[in-house]
DNA sequence: ATATCATCCGTACTATAGTACAGAGTCAAT
DNA sequence: ATTGACTCTGTACTATAGTACGGATGATAT
């Protein structure tokens, strides 16, 4: 197996090799070793970044994906603190996963809506998701 | 009932004054009457803030946020426009909803190895989630 | 051996999403 | 009618998350 340098790393988590970077300077990856003049990389890291552009997409900051990265790899945390902040983490997704339920409920109420007519469409608001129950019975 | 000034709206969604305005001029919320010189809003306004802010929390940038409040209440969109652009946020949702059990199920993975060791909680890395299924069967 | 491409480091610039004033006007209570 | 709290417009500043670039050096293919 071939060393993955910078650029194949970018490419194998599909960004740009700046991303790699900063994201180096923030440690949220290691700074890995030095191959001569240039760093190379593993499997891992790679792993580490797509990781990272997913839970971005579901609302974590940088600041809390590292948190949540460092669950498995801060060697001076005890297991119960470990287990603290992870079933701390359990809880705020299962709030989002309600939330985006709610959200999807809302639209596919919406989208019934649409089979009716323009006027119904303008009566359902997507926004109530969050304070007035929504259920979808087409 | 009383008038909403901008004041009592951004007390009711939890937000800062300046983030109201911010949101006016984004065009997230609509441009509200003067009752003299002051603006005065609606249960509505204060609705669709709280849900920006939920959407936020859940991986939505405002640009789409945008495009979601707008669903039920822009005009010039037919609705078969409107179902086709609402379907489409339906599958995003799922598709964040499945991202997001995937991470719990890598956290309660991680739970479980708190239970046992420090070796063990080294082994099972949090990222692993979204490249190898995970399953906890503690 | 040399041209070409990638990597290195550092700095500067950008977009998004606010947040913080300044200075003027307005409203409501005393 | 004056005080004080709130609102107005406009501009400037901040944090987060990158993105771009310049100039030097290293790697590699011909």
């Amino acid at each position: 197996m071939e060393k993955i340098t910078i650029g194949k790393l970018a490419e194998m988590a599909g960004v740009g090799v700046e991303t790699v970077r900063f994201y180096q300077r923030k440690e949220l990856i290691r700074e890995p070793k030095l191959t001569g003049a240039f760093r190379t990389y593993s499997e891992d890291d790679a792993q580490k970044i797509i990781f990272i552009k997913k839970a971005q997409e579901l609302g974590f900051s940088l600041a809390e994906i590292k948190e949540l990265l460092e669950l498995n790899t801060k060697s001076r945390m005890t297991c119960s603190t470990v287990k603290q902040k992870t079933l701390a983490k359990i809880k705020e997704i299962e709030g989002k996963i309600n939330d985006l339920n709610k959200m999807k409920n809302s639209l596919e109420k919406l989208s019934c809506a649409c089979d009716a007519s323009q006027d119904q469409l303008r009566q359902y608001k997507v926004q109530e998701c969050f304070s007035i129950g929504l259920d979808c019975k087409c």
